[in-house]
DNA sequence: TCAGTCAAATGGTAGC
DNA sequence: GCTACCATTTGACTGA
């Protein structure tokens, strides 16, 4: 693995952190809400779907790993970007929990370019005044949030506490991460809906035989998933994934259950 | 260039 | 009707 290096220059880092400075609330702001689309949030309430203390899961963010790149190493290339970024991660310090700078970055260096083209953007709101085909919001890029190693730690350590999130420990957990609600609950669908699609594949390519079937056990989550069936021993991911994350914490995140089964590790880790 | 990943958007569905 | 869910798609991004 050899680091790889982004193709700023010392220009770009001071012009960054200046900009930084001088945007102060502003900065701010697109922190708590990287999405432009999702500013607004959800203010609704939904029913509590998970039984668990909700004190006992409730956000310390003072408990957040400062730095978790240090603790864990290069195991993503988000690391690399974090270190092309410069020692910004270390000065940054609880903004560490914010969604990486490249978004950022890229959204400044557009918002720079569209100011000399003539362009103003600010928020949903675009006043175009010669070349609407870039400047229309319909073609504007998408921009796709990085979230940082704390606030994927963060995700992460809850998912594998409970599944679900009401709607309270949503907001609750937002906020400690500084996210919007909606990022946590697209996260945690996307994360519900990944594990499921690992977990069926995994099961495909373990299990290939037609004669061979996994009959899930309806127990609660953290618990027995798979039973013996015909005398082979279906996998019961769960404890195993409990292991892992009790020893390694942000490990289980690159050694899923379904890459446990044979002893490997997911293609995070190259 | 292409495949894979990720965050978000979208469409359909179910519960209240 | 509103909301969250799942499943799928989209668009941005990265590494080989």
């Amino acid at each position: 693995m050899t680091l790889r290096f982004s193709s700023f220059s010392i220009k770009d880092i001071l012009t960054g952190r200046d900009v930084r400075e001088k945007l102060g609330t502003r900065f701010t702001e697109e922190l708590c809400a990287p999405k432009r689309n999702i500013c607004s949030g959800h203010a609704t309430r939904v029913p509590n779907l998970s039984h668990q203390n909700a004190d006992e899961n409730r956000i310390h963010p003072e408990r957040l790993p400062a730095d978790l790149s240090l603790s864990v190493g290069d195991l993503r290339s988000d690391t690399h970007r974090e270190e092309a970024a410069g020692k910004e991660t270390e000065l940054r310090g609880a903004a560490d929990q914010q969604p990486h700078t490249v978004e950022r970055d890229k959204q400044q260096k557009e918002e720079e370019e569209a100011e000399e083209e003539g362009c103003h953007h600010s928020g949903e709101t675009v006043s175009c005044s010669s070349d609407e085909q870039r400047c229309r919001p319909s073609t504007k890029k998408r921009s796709r949030a990085a979230f940082s190693h704390a606030q994927v730690y963060e995700l992460e350590r809850r998912f594998n506490v409970q599944r679900y999130l009401s709607g309270p420990e949503r907001v609750d957990l937002a906020e400690a991460l500084k996210l919007t609600e909606t990022q946590v609950k697209i996260w945690f669908q996307n994360r519900r809906y990944k594990t499921k699609r690992r977990q069926t594949a995994a099961e495909l390519v373990a299990y290939g035989s037609p004669k061979t079937v996994a009959v899930k056990v309806l127990v609660r989550d953290n618990l027995k998933q798979y039973q013996q069936v015909n005398g082979v021993h279906i996998p019961m991911t769960v404890p195993l994934y409990h292991q892992a994350y009790q020893y390694h914490p942000y490990l289980h995140y690159y050694c899923q259950p379904w890459s446990m089964n044979s002893m490997s590790c997911g293609g995070m880790l190259t």
